[in-house]
DNA sequence: GACTGACATGCAACTTTGTTGCAAAAAGTT
DNA sequence: AACTTTTTGCAACAAAGTTGCATGTCAGTC
């Protein structure tokens, strides 16, 4: 993990610090996205919550993780794949959100369908997100 | 137009307000969706911005309004179709997003696609947001 | 391993956004 | 018009997000 974690950030040019390395850590053990609020959270009294910021908005330039649309004024946030880059993402899937325990989940398998859509539109990117009960919640 | 936005409220077991009134006028007039920025901005000096959060949030209880999710900490809301009820909502339609004018439009006659989702999930809602360039930014 | 320029962090101060309790005002009812 | 219920504005607050700047840390070089 440790490795890993080093891999990614230098595969994208940054730094490898403390808060960074901490905050990967947290994409990769949780199964599920995370929000701003989560991660300050879960580092407690370790990072600024500036800091926080500074670093998912990074990871996000990087491409390495993707956010996920919410009705709710909340953002999340979930680790791409690893053939993300900078200008281009695969993060194509759909999301699924458990309304009982809240949980957010990426379903890597599913992806998106690109729909007909009438008019003089141009469309780029295509999300989907499935609200519901998650297998435990169920 | 004063007409349509009386009987709205009226079968809504709503009292006519002004502030209400504004609002849904500005729904009416909107051939997009607004943020609660937008409402404050439009209605300027009018009314407080508390009252604005609580008449979103009371239109959004009796279905008057839906809301569309985003991916940047903001709730778009738009106008409900006329059988949208307090339970039970008909709003299951693709958000069109425009990357440059942000404009985001109902796209009232695109249903979301009901897709398989394989696992324990329970599906309960799809939703579906697009983005791209609108027919007048293009 | 020390030196150094580039970059990341923490802190403080601030702005913006959203919430709550309560008294005054307006709307609906008789 | 009098009364009851609902809505509104205000104030005070809490939470969320932003910015500038001094200090600390990192990665590369000697
Ligand atoms: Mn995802
Ligand atoms: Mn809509
Ligand atoms: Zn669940
Ligand atoms: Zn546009």
């Amino acid at each position: 993990m440790e490795a890993q974690i080093d891999e990614i950030l230098k595969k994208n040019q940054l730094s490898v610090t403390g808060s960074r390395k901490r905050i990967l850590e947290l994409f990769l053990m949780s199964n599920g996205a995370l929000a701003h609020g989560d991660i300050e959270k879960k580092t407690g009294e370790k990072f600024d919550r500036v800091t926080v910021y500074r670093t998912l908005q990074t990871f996000l330039e990087k491409g390495i993780i993707h956010s996920i649309p919410t009705s709710d004024n909340s953002v999340l946030y979930a680790l791409c794949k690893d053939d993300c880059t900078e200008g281009h993402h695969h993060d194509n899937h759909v999301h699924f959100i458990c309304n009982k325990c809240g949980k957010t989940i990426c379903l890597a398998d599913v992806t998106v369908p690109e729909i007909k859509i009438p008019g003089g539109f141009l469309p780029q990117d295509y999300q989907m997100v499935v609200t519901g009960l998650c297998a435990e919640c169920r």
